[in-house]
DNA sequence: ACTGGAAATGAACGATCGTTCAAGTTATAT
DNA sequence: ATATAACTTGAACGATCGTTCATTTCCAGT
């Protein structure tokens, strides 16, 4: 009996998150927001609870497509290293023209959000810690490789990866001038502490 | 004739920043800006025109603080390499205890705008760019000391301080457990580039 | 003391916020 | 065909948003 859900669950999450990655979570809007998605407030609430619920969707949608596209990459890839590298060069090179923000949608909710909205935050955060996770099991198998020292330690360099990746992308933003990205992303994986 | 307004601009416009600052732009209500800043709504119209009159007037405030810092730090410290791994210091370590927000205020500015506010976004860009540009005069003033290889280029070096801080900022705000910020600050001193 | 005018006040405006819910629609089971 | 329950709809709610402005307060100059 009954009749089933007409929308597309995966297409609606992936339009919030586009939505939200740009506008960030304040200045996003659940007029905005049924507009992006093409739902009613009824069902929205329906389906999410409520707008915190959306983004809490749109949070989990997108770390988990990052962690896919880091797995897709590596498969596509030769070697751990280099994978980890295009990874870095698509994070922060690509998403300049082809992305709604071109800060990660992670970072940029931790840096927005309070303790105020303590469990949103927690997610943002918890999900960072899980691409770094990723991170750490490649840097491991380049170890294995030969690609990295074992003398490394694989948690500090995927610690040192992801701080690169965030400083890198806020400058992207901050300089309209042309910065030489891939020359820096490269200069990271041949210096220290690589 | 006339009376003289009763308020102290500087003071006002330092309690809006610390509310700006912990909020961000977009989570900041004129209300609670009205309470933060003890002045009515006509008052602040008058002095400041808008929000975003407030909100500039609150970026230029912290970028004069910053650059002030740094000048503060220089001339207490004996040497200009010294005063910028201070300066380092108490802007990733030192914030995380007593500030308010663990954030560079223009930082988390230029992650939450979008070109939808134009004139702040660019504003915050601005005041990043002249920060690091003091760090290109304390590091060309390094390499005249002999702390700084010749060879080196100081805006690539600036650059590159920039992009450290604004990635350890965040992934102090994105890590719960105690991340060994100082040791990390002190090899990026002993290490590749500088 | 008086007064002109700048400064401060806070009620109020229309717009928009996140959210609710009664009513309408639709697919399925009988 | 009909009944039923799941799903959709969109008007409407009270709260709050950024902002305005008529009014009141207060001080400087005479």
């Amino acid at each position: 009996m009954s009749k089933k859900p007409k929308f597309d669950r995966d297409q609606v999450v992936a339009n919030a998150t586009n939505l939200y990655w740009e506008k960030g979570y304040h200045a996003t809007s659940m007029r905005s927001l049924q507009d992006a998605i093409d739902m009613r407030p009824g069902s929205i609430y329906a389906e999410f609870g409520s707008k915190d619920g959306v983004f809490k969707a749109s949070l989990e949608h997108y770390a988990r497509l990052s962690i896919m596209q880091l797995h897709g990459i590596r498969e596509a890839s030769d070697s751990p290293l280099s994978a980890l590298k295009t990874f870095v060069k698509q994070a922060v090179i690509d998403t300049q023209t082809a992305a709604p923000s071109c800060m990660c949608m992670l970072a940029k909710t931790v840096s927005e959000l309070t303790e105020e909205q303590h469990d949103l935050l927690s997610v943002a955060k918890q999900a960072l810690k899980s691409v770094e996770n990723r991170f750490v099991a490649l840097i491991s198998e380049a170890q294995q490789a030969g690609e990295v020292g074992q003398d490394k330690n694989a948690s500090e360099l995927a610690r040192f990866l992801q701080i690169q990746i965030t400083g890198l992308r806020m400058y992207a933003k901050t300089s309209d001038e042309n910065v030489p990205l891939e020359k820096m992303i490269d200069d990271l994986f041949n210096h220290y502490p690589f």
